[in-house]
DNA sequence: AGATTCGGCGT
DNA sequence: ACGCCGAATCT
C-alpha cells in the first residue's frame, strides 16, 4: 500500500504527512491525506490543524492536500474575506483560527455601515455616536499574541520598537502585543492615544479599564520624543529617495541597452 | 478501544 | 468536485 509517511517542511519540524488510497467503494481511486503532529497525532483535515496549531504557524497559504505553502491562494482568501465578512453582518464571530489578521479592527470599520434602504436617499448613517459607544471586549488584545508581519517570501519582518516611557498594563500582555494594541487603537480611533489615564486601572483594570485606550499606562510625549521621531522620518526619506534614484538610474541604462540591442520594436 | 476506511453532507 | 467529518468496519 502507499502508506508512506513523508516530512513536510511546509510545518514546524517532526510532522509528517501521509495520503491513503481508497481502494473500494463508490470513491475507490481518491485519497485521503492526513498529518501527524511530532507526537504522534493523527490529523485529517485542515480546521483540525488549524486549531491545535493557533496562531503559531499560519496556515492561510497552506494546502492541505498537497502540503504545501501556495501563495497563491490568496486568490482563495477573497472567497474567505466574504465569508468572513458574512459572518459578522449576521453577528458571528471571525474565526480566529483561520482569518488573517487584516484590519478586523481597523479604520474602515469604525464607521456604521447600516444603509436605510427604505428611506429615497439611501443614505449612510453618520451617527458616530454608535460607533464609538457600543461595547468593547475587555483585554481583546490578547488575541493579537503571537502575530508577526511577514513578507511574501514568509520572511518574519523586524518589529518596532517602543519607547522606554510606554509600558503595558497588567502582567497579560507582552511587548510584542502592546504594539500591536497601540497601532490599532490609532486605527480605531480619531481621539488622541492616550494610554490608561486612571490609575485604579493598573491596580484592577478588569474593573478600571478605559476600553477606548489601548493597554497601556498613560505616557507622555516630550519635545524630545518628536524631534527624535522627525529625525527617524528625515532618514527614511533620504534613503527612500536613494533608492527611487537607484532605481530609475538603473532602468535608464537598461532601457538603453535594450535600445542598442534592438530588443525594441 | 483505537485505527482504518468509505459515505455523504455542505459548499 | 472536493473538503471535512460521522460512523461502520476492522484489528
Amino acid at each position: 500500500m502507499e502508506k508512506r509517511k513523508s516530512d513536510c517542511p511546509a510545518l514546524p519540524p517532526g510532522w509528517k504527512k501521509e495520503e491513503v488510497i481508497r481502494k473500494s467503494g463508490l470513491s475507490a481511486g481518491k485519497s485521503d491525506v492526513y498529518y501527524y503532529s511530532p507526537t504522534g497525532k493523527k490529523f485529517r483535515s485542515k480546521p483540525q490543524l488549524s486549531r491545535h496549531l493557533g496562531n503559531s504557524v499560519d496556515l492561510a497559504c497552506f494546502d492541505f492536500r498537497t502540503g504545501k505553502m501556495m501563495p497563491g491562494k490568496l486568490q482563495k482568501n477573497k472567497q474567505r474575506l466574504r465569508h468572513d465578512q458574512a459572518n459578522m453582518a449576521k453577528g458571528g464571530k471571525p474565526d480566529l483560527n483561520t482569518t488573517l489578521p487584516i484590519r478586523q479592527t481597523a479604520s474602515i470599520f469604525k464607521q456604521p455601515v447600516t444603509k436605510v434602504t427604505s428611506h429615497p436617499g439611501n443614505k449612510v448613517k453618520t451617527d458616530l455616536q454608535r460607533a464609538t459607544e457600543q461595547p468593547r471586549q475587555l483585554f481583546w488584545e490578547r488575541r493579537l499574541k503571537g502575530l508577526r508581519s511577514s513578507d511574501v517570501s514568509e520572511e518574519v519582518l523586524r518589529t518596532m520598537d517602543l519607547p522606554n516611557g510606554i509600558q503595558s498594563i497588567g502582567l497579560h500582555s507582552s511587548d510584542e502585543t502592546l504594539l500591536s494594541a497601540i497601532a490599532s487603537a490609532l486605527h480605531m480611533s480619531s481621539a488622541p492615544i492616550t494610554g490608561q489615564t486612571s490609575v485604579a486601572a493598573e491596580k484592577n483594570p478588569a474593573i478600571w479599564l478605559n476600553t477606548s485606550q489601548p493597554l497601556c499606562k498613560a505616557f507622555t510625549v516630550t519635545d524630545q520624543h518628536i524631534r527624535e521621531q522627525e529625525l527617524k522620518v528625515q532618514q527614511a526619506r533620504r534613503s527612500l529617495e536613494e533608492a527611487l534614484m537607484a532605481n530609475s538610474l538603473a532602468q535608464a541604462a537598461e532601457s538603453k541597452t535594450e535600445l542598442l540591442e534592438g530588443k525594441v520594436a
